[in-house]
DNA sequence: TAGTTTCATAACCTTATGGTTTTGTACTCG
DNA sequence: CGAGTACAAAACCATAAGGTTATGAAACTA
C-alpha cells in the first residue's frame, strides 16, 4: 500500500551494514557506540545508518542520560515480507516442475525396472 | 549468504517502477516497449531499471526478432523472503503479547464473572 | 568547574542513481 | 534497397548515498 514506506523499508534492507545492525539489534536494546564497534567505520557513519533505518520505521531510540539506546521495530519488515508473499509461487514453481519430474522419474522407474 | 546478491535484491526492490515491472511480470513475458507503455518515462528508463532488475537476477531476457522479451526470475525473492523471516517473531511479539493478555482476561474472568 | 563520554551535525568528497536526449544497431517489412 | 520498429548505449545532468574529519552539545564524573 504505502509504496514510500516499502520504498524506504527496502533501501534500508539494501546496504549490509544496516541489516547487520538489525541483526544485532534482534540480540537487543544497544548504544550507538555498541552498534558502531564491530565495523572499521566511523561513528558517524554509523549515525547516518541508523537515520536511514529510523526514517524506514526499523529502528525507535530511547534515552538513558547520553546514551540513546536503539531498539529493533520489526513492523516494517511483516509489510516486505507481505509484498514479497505475492510471488512465493513463482519461485515455488521450479519445486513443482521437480515434483512433476520426480514422479515421472518415479513412475518410469517403477514400470521398466 | 551471498550478501551481495541480498544487497542487489533489496535495492532493486527500494523503486516504485522496478516493484510494478516485476508485477507486470508475474502476469507473464513482456517486452521492453510493452513494459514502458504504462510509465511516462523514457523508453531508456525502463532499459536502465531493467538492467538493475536484471543484475539482480530477477529479469532474464529471452531473444525473439528485435524484440528482447523480459522473464520474471522469482529465485532472488525466496533469498530476500528468507533473510526476513528471521524476523518474523519480533513482528509477530505483539500479537503474542496480545495472546497473553487475552489469556490473563480470559482467566480473570472464569475467575471472577 | 573541568574533563570525559556519547552522540549528532556540518562540511566536504566521491560514486551511484535515476532521469533525460541523442545516436546507433539489428531486425522486419514493403 | 529503404523505411520503420525495438531496443541498447553514450553523453550528460541533478541529486542521493555512503563515507570521511572536524566540531559541538548534553550529560555524567572527578
Amino acid at each position: 500500500m504505502a509504496t514510500d514506506l516499502l520504498d524506504a523499508t527496502f533501501a534500508a534492507l539494501a546496504d549490509p551494514t544496516r541489516r547487520a545492525i538489525l541483526t544485532r539489534l534482534a540480540a537487543g536494546e544497544a548504544t550507538v557506540t555498541e552498534l558502531a564497534a564491530p565495523f572499521h567505520m566511523s561513528q558517524p557513519a554509523i549515525s547516518k545508518h541508523l537515520k536511514v533505518l529510523e526514517r524506514a520505521g526499523l529502528v525507535s531510540r530511547g534515552r538513558d542520560a547520553q546514551r540513546r539506546p536503539c531498539r529493533l521495530e520489526a513492523r516494517p519488515l511483516k509489510d516486505a515480507v507481505d509484498w514479497l508473499e505475492g510471488y512465493r509461487e513463482y519461485w515455488e514453481e521450479s519445486y513443482q516442475r521437480l515434483d512433476a519430474l520426480l514422479t515421472r522419474l518415479r513412475e518410469s522407474e517403477g514400470g521398466e525396472g
